[in-house]
DNA sequence: ATTTATTTACGAAAATATTCGTAGATAAAT
DNA sequence: ATTTATCTACGAATATTTTCGTAAATAAAT
């Protein structure tokens, strides 16, 4: 397994792609525009970038390309907790999860769902 | 309140400040050098940087400065939480608490302190 | 058929972040 | 007193990331 850093345009590329699955730079750049001013070439040339380093892949429809995400999203999310976890809470991940826990709002089925998984944890302990 | 956005290096210098509240250039550095490679004058220019953005603050100790953090390390992680869940967790922090309990070690105490502050936010709901 | 629009490739400009060399000042050591 | 070490300031080189203009190819529209 390779390390993947993705930048910070890369990782909205990502987001966009997880939730579109397969979609055309055209796609990609529509949906990035909605959250920020982006040119059709810099959503390409990203994309190239991106085909290059491999962390997305591309298969050749007509004349234009499909894209997809060449990494998974949670193998991406436990990369950068960990790193954001030294970098921004010098490595404890509890105060993580106390700090997030403490700031934002959680539905009732969440807290649910987050004893479980504690419970859960506890039992294999 | 202005937006705080340290780079990746003012991060780890800010780390090295917090734990050690305050600090000349040269001990920020000797700290700094235990993590990574880094020259005396990069870390002096770092910290130069900061104390124009106003990351940092210092008092001049005789010929040479003392520095401290000019913000607090539970502001500095609220503000990264929130980005983080917006770019890396597409919005929902929840999904982040439980990925993070997922796969990191937790102490029994830690697990105890987070189910206190679950209750609490019950409580409160 | 010709024009217009859409696509990829490429390269380079612009913006941002990191690194460090050099100079000048001051203190410490000899 | 002279040399050596340590400090700050400054500027510039380097590296990284982001942005987009231009050209060539292909498809679509007129």
């Amino acid at each position: 397994m390779e390390a993947i850093k993705p930048t910070e345009s890369e990782l909205q590329i990502l987001q966009v792609l997880w939730s579109l699955g397969q979609a055309s730079v055209r796609q990609v750049n529509d949906e990035l525009s909605k959250v920020r001013d982006i040119g059709y070439t810099t959503t390409l040339k990203l994309l190239q970038i991106m085909f290059e380093k491999k962390i997305v892949s591309r298969i050749e429809e007509g004349r234009y390309h499909l894209y997809e995400a060449a990494i998974t999203e949670e193998a991406t999310q436990q990369f950068l907790v960990d790193k954001f976890v030294d970098t921004a809470f010098r490595g404890s991940a509890m105060k993580l999860v106390m700090q997030t826990l403490g700031n934002h709002q959680a539905s009732k089925e969440e807290l649910d769902e987050i004893k479980k998984l504690i419970a859960q944890i506890e039992q294999n302990a």
